[in-house]
DNA sequence: CGGCCAACCTGTGCGC
DNA sequence: TGCGCACAGGTTGGCC
């Protein structure tokens, strides 16, 4: 599930327990996830203060006091689980993979059933030229990400909208979702060209992949509290799409009767209204 | 380089 | 109840 707004939220939810923490236990669990995990992994995070946490496409860059980085993906099932200090945490899981305890005695878990998730330690001056980060497009909430930005690096490029949006290099962190919600609510057709979206279409692009992610952090944000002190898990949030997941059933701006419809585009579901989109 | 597809891995739900 | 298949929110590497 995790696209942009829930790594986000995902960030968020750490910061508190880890931002301005120790980590004195690391345990890790198995030696890869979708790589293997470095070498002196536990040993380079054990002793290591975290400084802060940040976000970039799907990544949670943890910046730690010796000017390393920890970098973590979470991949399609990746999931971390909170035990605030001074409650028990539960004993390791099969698919929990790895166990942070910071010094003031919270404990984070790591779990990922499919391990296409990552973790891997990068010098804080080499970040930018990391190769899972360096050839990442800007972030759809900074001010880069813009219609004419989106007009000229789509230019050219034949293959559909929904399959350039979910494109890293275009634009960083928008998935399978949002990129159908994004072209719902833009009334883009997925299966336009994508150099066919410029103009007044790159115009409303924009702020439908802009309000949906923001909206979904939002929603994120305000299931948080609940969420950590329910059962301490971050990842998985339920949000109500007009699109994604309904096929067969009405779209919410629908007065014609037609409905959502699925396709396969590059091997990946894309739900739309054919009426509203176009 | 652009674009498509398989592969990575496990679990779940559905039809028969 | 069991079996086989399709499918799941991501990304990469290989091939044409």
């Amino acid at each position: 599930m995790p696209e942009l707004p829930e790594v986000e939220t995902v960030c968020r939810g750490l910061a508190p327990f880890l931002e301005g923490h120790r980590f004195v236990r690391v345990e890790q669990r198995r030696k890869n996830l979708r790589f293997p995990f470095p070498k002196g992994f536990v040993k380079r995070l054990q002793g290591r203060q975290v400084e802060r946490i940040h976000r970039r496409a799907k990544y949670i860059l943890t910046y730690l006091d010796d000017s390393t980085v920890l970098i973590i993906h979470l991949g399609m099932s990746g999931r971390m689980t909170i035990t605030a200090p001074g409650n028990t945490a539960p004993e390791p899981g099969k698919h929990d993979h790895v166990v942070f305890e910071t010094e003031a005695g919270a404990v984070i878990m790591y779990n990922d059933v499919r391990r296409f998730g990552l973790m891997t330690l990068e010098q804080e001056d080499k970040l930018d030229q990391h190769p899972l980060l360096k050839d990442i497009g800007p972030e759809p909430l900074g001010n880069q990400f813009s219609d004419s930005y989106l007009s000229a690096v789509l230019k050219g490029r034949k293959t559909s909208i929904k399959a350039a949006l979910l494109d890293q290099k275009v634009v960083a962190g928008v998935g399978n979702i949002y990129a159908c919600e994004a072209l719902y609510r833009a009334g883009i057709s997925p299966r336009r060209t994508a150099d066919s979206v410029a103009g007044k279409r790159a115009e409303r692009l924009v702020p439908a992949v802009r309000n949906v992610l923001e909206e979904a952090i939002a929603k994120g944000g305000s299931t948080l509290r609940d969420y950590v002190q329910t059962d301490g898990e971050l990842g998985y949030f339920q949000h109500e799409f007009a699109v994604y997941g309904r096929e067969n059933e009405p779209c919410p701006d629908c007065d014609c009767g037609k409905s959502v419809q699925r396709i396969v585009q590059s091997g990946r579901s894309t739900f739309y209204c054919a009426k509203r989109q176009r």
